[in-house]
DNA sequence: GCCGACTACTACGTTATGTCGTTGACAACA
DNA sequence: TGTTGTCAACGACATAACGTAGTAGTCGGC
């Protein structure tokens, strides 16, 4: 009945309800942040699955389990940057091209950190 | 017989001889350079695919088709990397995650980038 | 004109992910 | 205490992407 998700997407929305809950969810709970579109199964086995997979731990909360993520967004797209990062011939090539392809105001907070770590060295 | 390669590993091994060789290639002579280990068909195929999702342009060479990159292997990268940014709800908390992630060596680099930039503008 | 090599299309196997049905257990209430 | 309804856990099915190969058709050389 349901428009069938692309691929990944309903793991990601998972994921960030637990990112955005800050504490541990119960499906029923992830679920009716969802939406309450999806059946509850569904949302349980995505939540298995990430669990099983080491991105999230769970522990008992009555009945069922409770699901917390293990690993923080910004450490998630962290890891994924630098898979995409360590997959490439040319490291410095992809980096440069990488800030160039920031918007302005980015890259002159990439400079003003860059600029703070200098001092502390 | 052969070990199966995990998803996504045959067409980035594809893209990588493609990038490696400057020019367009037949498919016999992609599978040459992957070793000749595989079936024609298995290389035609993947090249095909790629083709189909816009990487690759092929033009007639002879009785078959040659293939070539349509984008550099850092403009796939650094688009890939800008998914990933773009996924997120915090870019500044996970660009600053992400440089200081990176080695020293390539966090000098990337100061002088920005420092060069900086006169430009 | 025949034979071998080489190519394109199609097909099959596997895996990851989206989605749900069924069963079993616990609780509330008569 | 038996009944009934709710909810969670497991397993199952569908689909899409990818790895891998077989088969048939076509072209060139002898």
């Amino acid at each position: 009945m349901n428009e069938r998700r692309a691929d990944g997407e309903l793991e990601a929305e998972v994921l960030g309800v637990l990112w955005g809950a800050g504490s541990a969810l119960t499906p029923s709970e992830v679920n009716e942040r969802l939406g309450g579109e999806l059946a509850y199964t569904t949302v349980m086995t995505v939540l298995s699955r990430l669990w099983s997979k080491g991105l999230l731990e769970r522990t008992r909360h009555g009945r069922a389990y409770a699901y917390c993520a293990l690993v923080s967004e910004s450490d998630l797209a962290t890891r994924r940057m630098n898979e995409t990062l360590a997959s490439v011939t040319n490291r410095d090539e992809v980096l440069a091209r990488f800030v160039g392809s920031l918007p302005r105001r980015e890259v002159s907070a990439l400079r003003r950190l860059l600029d703070g770590n200098e001092k502390g060295r």
